[in-house]
RNA sequence: GGCCUAGUGGCUCAGUUGGUUAGAGCGCCGCCCUGUCACGGCGGAGGUCGUCGGUUCGAGUCCGAUCUGGGUCGCCA
């Protein structure tokens, strides 16, 4: 290149006409108009500036250029004699005097037209994802996502934290997702693991005296994808704090996290702090799942005394949710596809019947309702033109099948969801303890290693008999956000003592404390502070502040559903000489 | 791994109960057009209908298998 640019494309002005300028960027296309004039759109990452060709000689050179390659253009900028007002540099274009090609796009056909590359197939857009990002669209997605990590970065260190990065290879753990796991050249026969989460370095951190943690940090956890959920690696907004409360750690999320959602965020009404804390256990019981979307104003009720009792087969014995949806609009056709969506998504039937403009009970699973019709409309408060959507199974089944029916019905009815905003909550008082589904003995619900509700004296009860364990509450917390659980927090268990307790009632010891998590056990040996953190997650974030429902829309370079990343090819074979060197032999 | 769903020119899609030469829009190429801005007009190239097998006089269409993508469940402390 010879001649540096002196503007961007989004940066010229009618008051600017008349000057001698130099522009650099890609040639988006042309609207030749004849043989003699044409409109070259030249873009950049900032904008578009139109060139007008008004010579044989010009249009000769352009005519010679694919789409897409990138040129210098060295001209006047003059007013335009039609102007077009939707464009920042609308009124100005620039009459070259020298074009010169910097980087040929030597293809004249693209995998996909940039300007429309959401509509092209993933596959195809992530194999060219270069190209992709060349789409303002998307491309402003990522300057998002890096304002929005400057900004958490900028108010994390005014709250007082400190950015400290962690290892990122590191040992397996025992616990959580499965391992991404790095064969080690020195000792054969061993591996790192990258970490699925700073969480053990984090407190580490703390026992170490730093009073305030924070890390943009890369998670690597090799497990299926899903729409909200990337394969392989995704990163977290992971803090921590020394002498902490629960309350502490919400308060300075929400200091946080407010001002950019109001900021960032497509929609611009957000949930004010504080937000509503709604315990693990009335979550399940009201809105059927742990990460309730609180945009939908209906709840869920029980219904196993009124309905249980019916005759309807599938009731009898049975725990019963039902979600009554009043001023009903939605046709038959859809409460079909309803009922055939949450079947798919739960593997569970579910029922409705809906009360009509006279107050009848209809539809459905009517018949069996008719006879205790009065009684079924007092005990679920019903009105005419109410819809009923039912889900029967153990609690826990019940619960989470209406949840989902919940849900679904919220979509179904823009009456019922103001989907234009932020709604934020806190789930929290998690169970420590469950019945484990396989094993059907007690086993730790979430992290282990958070402390339970009552500490020390409400462990020893529950070992004396005087307590059920799965009462037992851990000082965990989730942040929801319409309905994503966005972060995942708890106050640690910080005593060694209270530790192996907390193993001691699931049938483990400090044998396994020990051998699971040494250098947090040991290092907690040694006078550790109370501290409590949380993390919240980044793309996700960054997902609902652009109101996407892809999460790959959000990462630069993405890869697909089965952890491939197709641009570069990975994952990819390696030669031999490398599995020597790292004493690995491929299986036949 | 289970279930649901899709696969037709470079891209997005249509294609009826199985029936002539598989269509459209965008893109590409050529010609025309002196103020376009999703420029316009005329013409053209480009398809083994994911793959294999089957039913049939005849398959893009029906059946079986298989591959690939998407969704979902399992999984994600």
């Amino acid at each position: 290149m010879k001649q540096s640019r002196t503007h961007n494309c989004n940066e010229l002005r009618l008051a600017d006409a008349g000057k001698k300028v130099t522009l650099c960027g890609w040639y988006e296309n042309m609207r030749k108009v004849s043989k003699t004039l044409g409109f070259l759109v030249l873009r950049d990452f900032y904008g578009t500036t139109q060139i007008v060709i008004e010579t044989e000689d010009m249009m000769n050179i352009i005519d010679g250029i694919n789409n897409e390659s990138t040129i210098s253009v060295t001209g006047t900028v003059r007013e335009r004699s039609s102007k077009n007002a939707n464009l920042p540099t609308g009124e100005i274009e620039v009459v070259p005097e020298k074009i010169e090609i910097l980087g040929k796009c030597i293809y004249n056909e693209l995998p996909f037209e940039i300007n429309r590359s959401k509509e092209a197939d993933e596959n195809a857009r992530l194999k060219y994802r270069f190209l992709d990002l060349r789409n303002p669209d998307v491309k402003r997605k990522i300057v998002l996502r890096s304002n929005v990590v400057a900004e958490l970065r900028r108010s994390m260190t005014e709250e007082g934290f400190l950015e400290i990065t962690t290892p990122i290879l590191t040992a397996s753990s025992p616990e959580g997702a499965r391992d991404y796991i790095v064969p080690s050249r020195k000792f054969p026969g061993k591996f790192y693991a990258l970490p699925q989460a700073p969480q053990q370095f984090k407190q580490l951190l703390m026992t170490s005296g730093f009073d305030r943690y924070f890390q943009i940090a890369p998670c690597f956890r090799d497990e299926d994808a899903r729409g909200d959920r990337t394969p392989g690696e995704f990163y977290q907004l992971d803090m921590e704090m020394a002498f902490a409360t629960q309350d502490d750690v919400l308060g300075v999320l929400e200091k946080v996290l407010v001002p950019v959602f109001e900021k960032y965020g497509v929609y611009k009404r957000v949930s004010p702090a504080p937000f509503e804390r709604i315990p693990y256990r009335e979550a399940m019981e009201k809105y059927g799942t742990d990460k309730p979307d609180l945009r939908i104003d209906f709840c869920l009720q029980d219904a196993t005394e009124v309905l249980g009792s019916i005759g309807f087969d599938p009731f009898t014995e049975k725990s019963i949710k039902v979600a009554v949806v009043p001023g009903f609009t939605a046709t038959r056709k859809q409460i079909d596809q309803l009922v055939a969506d949450v079947e798919v998504q739960t593997a569970q039937k579910t029922y409705w019947f809906r009360v009509d403009e006279q107050g009848e009970i209809v539809g459905g699973i009517a018949k069996f309702v008719q006879p205790v019709k009065e009684k079924v409309i007092e005990a679920l408060g019903l009105k005419p033109g109410c819809f009923v959507g039912i889900a029967a199974g153990t609690q826990a089944v019940a619960q989470k099948t209406a949840g989902v029916l919940r849900s679904k019905l919220g979509i179904l009815c823009p009456d019922h969801m103001d989907k234009e905003q932020y709604k934020m909550c806190w789930i929290v008082d998690f169970p420590m303890y469950e019945i484990g589904e396989e094993s059907g003995t007690l086993e730790f619900c979430h992290n282990p290693f958070s402390m339970p509700d009552g500490g020390m004296e409400i462990l020893e009860k529950a070992e004396r008999g005087e307590v059920d364990p799965l009462s037992i509450n851990a000082f965990q917390y989730d942040l929801v956000i319409n309905g994503y659980e966005s972060a995942s927090g708890a106050v640690r268990n910080h005593d060694p003592e209270i530790m192996v307790k907390a193993f001691n009632l699931v049938g483990l010891g400090e044998a396994e404390v020990k051998s699971k998590f040494p250098a947090m056990y040991n290092a907690f040996c040694y006078g550790a502070p109370p501290h409590a953190g949380a993390a919240p997650g980044v793309d996700r974030m960054i997902m609902l502040l652009t109101g996407e429902e892809s999460i790959r829309e959000v990462i630069c370079f993405p890869m697909n559903g089965n952890a491939q990343d197709l641009m570069c090819s990975a994952p990819s074979e390696v030669t031999e000489k490398q599995l020597k060197e790292v004493h690995i032999k491929i299986a036949e």
